[in-house]
DNA sequence: CTGTTAGCGCCTTCAC
DNA sequence: GTGAAGGCGCTAACAG
């Protein structure tokens, strides 16, 4: 069943159909209303392959994420979804995985697939896949993209903001020897947030002892590695903050499984505020950086690149802020000397 | 860039260049080699829209779940995905929000794409997608679709199975008063979860007040609200069984909250397993329902029936069991008379 | 305002 | 084993 056949037993041409099905406005709306009533009964449904194919347009965005099963995610999946539909798009969800190849794999379904734009949300900095990209004038938009790469629009995070607001909020809470656990530094976010925590430390006046920062990988289980290690220093933190939530869990759970109480004995803050952080045990103070937010502001961006005829050689730039979010997962350093060592057995 | 350009550049006819991309093995091994030089070097990827006009296979699986930002799905997702890829397929993902407006715009969608088979994995029996796309000889596969549709293979989940066992640890360690949180009781598989639980208590003879049925709705709220209205009880439950382990992280964090310490004070069972599950404080005693290999079956359902060319008119059943995962969450029932009542103010 | 027509990029008979 | 040609379903000129 195509369009012809609509065409036919509407008794009009497959031009009219078509036109009416795209809601020309010129078209007689006695026609219109007839074609209509053929693809309504007929259950017609428009081929989007032959109008990709035809049009030179796919309306499909690739959505670039790092993992699906991180929670981070699965948010911005949502919102971006959300809107997609509402705009007529599709999305081509790609996990990079980390992984060279399979990053090679995703830049080879997205071209074939002849996206529309790409959001690459995955504060990986994943370059190779800019360039080829770029090459076909595919609209971008990254995440913390560190010089100005022309063409590709940026989200750029403050994560100064939030980050400054978690330190001086431990701090008020008496805390001096306070950790950090970052990502692989290797990520320009992760950096960027371990950055903002030596300088929002400095700016207080206190001193973080390099054995105090320690490298992750943002998993769960990192962060129970991290506290594993802080645990075994000579004078331990009494306080974690972390680089985000999933850390942060890790860290808490460990703490559990080492029988230290939180926040009681250890004050931990997470960074991304994903919906679980609300639901810890206990709920977790954590750094908020809207991914509803983050979602709505890629996808806009890409429609407006698009609807720019002639693309903007410098991408424009657009802001994310981050904030505090106070739970229950901090509290005052415990006063007397600091705890040595692990009273464990 | 198309393929008469490779054609023209490569010295052949686009017929060969087609039959040497598609790996035609009657190409001579010469040209071919030509073939592909000129396609590395000029970074050509075929339309796959063009292929899919064409040969009238989009290499599209429709994705259904419920909604991407319960922790659930993203694993099957994830799954799903990996077995795409590597079998060139790409992936419609839909949400459902339980909308049904939102449904029919899914339903649309996936006829639009013309994808070649649909796996629904959402629990909710969504029965209005299946005729649209059924008509249409799409080949579809289910979870716990109750009846036999014709055509439709479904996944047949062992709810009876974990459940027994759940219900069975928690008695062996002497709780009597046991509580059940239920899903919505119109989606089958939250139904199935709940006469499980009451088959299972039948048969070890502990009899269940309908008092300690709850019903809620598979969220973490409903799980805190399910435990308020516990404990609001005359005679409080000393353990409670959860539909689901989102429900069951609510009880926790509800239970916190109140001051009611979990295990010793009252015992938490999930149900899913998913993985976050582990990284709860205390760690979710749950039943295992493999998200991975439920995404996994789905997807050689839908290979298996494509690659099928006289569709079978009695869909496949395929099974999938569920086991339970101790860990923490569950202890000995308290000696002495129950609680009565919260404590709390 | 409506119809006719020429492709979009590719695969696939069919001759050779 | 290779090439020429037709057509997949639709849209976008261009005529009328």
């Amino acid at each position: 069943m195509d369009i012809r056949e609509i065409a036919k037993r509407a008794k009009v041409s497959t031009a009219t159909v078509s036109r009416a099905i795209n809601r020309v406005p010129t078209v007689d709306p006695q026609l219109a209303k007839r074609v209509w009533k053929v693809v309504d009964e007929l259950g017609y449904y428009p081929n989007t392959q032959a109008r990709a194919l035809v049009s030179g347009k796919s309306r499909i965005f690739g959505l670039v994420v790092s993992e699906i099963t991180n929670p981070f995610f699965p948010e911005i999946v949502h919102t971006f979804e959300e809107l997609a539909v509402q705009g007529g798009y599709e999305i081509l969800l790609v996990s990079t995985v980390h992984d060279s190849k399979r990053m090679r794999t995703s830049v080879r379904r997205m071209i074939e697939q002849r996206v529309d734009g790409v959001a690459v949300l995955t504060f990986g900095m994943e370059e190779l896949l800019v360039d080829d990209l770029h090459l076909r004038k595919v609209p971008l938009v990254f995440v913390d993209v560190g010089r100005d790469v022309p063409h590709v629009s940026n989200i750029r995070i403050d994560y100064q903001h939030g980050i400054r607001q978690a330190v001086q909020h431990v701090a008020a809470l008496r805390h001096t020897r306070i950790a950090f656990v970052s990502g692989p530094l290797r990520l320009p976010s992760a950096l960027a947030r371990k950055r903002a925590f030596e300088d929002s430390m400095a700016e207080i006046g206190l001193n973080v002892d390099s054995e105090l920062l320690v490298e992750q990988d943002h998993t769960m289980e990192g962060g129970m590695r991290a506290l594993r290690q802080l645990i075994a220093l000579p004078i331990c933190p009494t306080a974690v903050l972390c680089s985000n939530d999933m850390t942060a869990i890790g860290v808490m759970r460990e703490a559990y499984d080492q029988g230290i109480s939180v926040p009681q004995e250890l004050s931990v803050v997470g960074f991304d505020n994903i919906r679980l952080a609300e639901f810890m045990i206990p709920p977790l103070t954590t750094v908020d950086m809207s991914q509803t937010e983050l979602a709505r502001i890629a996808f806009k961006a890409l429609v407006s690149d698009i609807s720019r005829e002639t693309p903007a050689e410098h991408g424009t730039e657009y802001q994310l802020n981050t904030n505090l979010v106070l739970r229950r997962s901090t509290a005052l350093a415990q006063s007397g000397p600091p705890r040595h060592k692990s009273t464990k057995p």
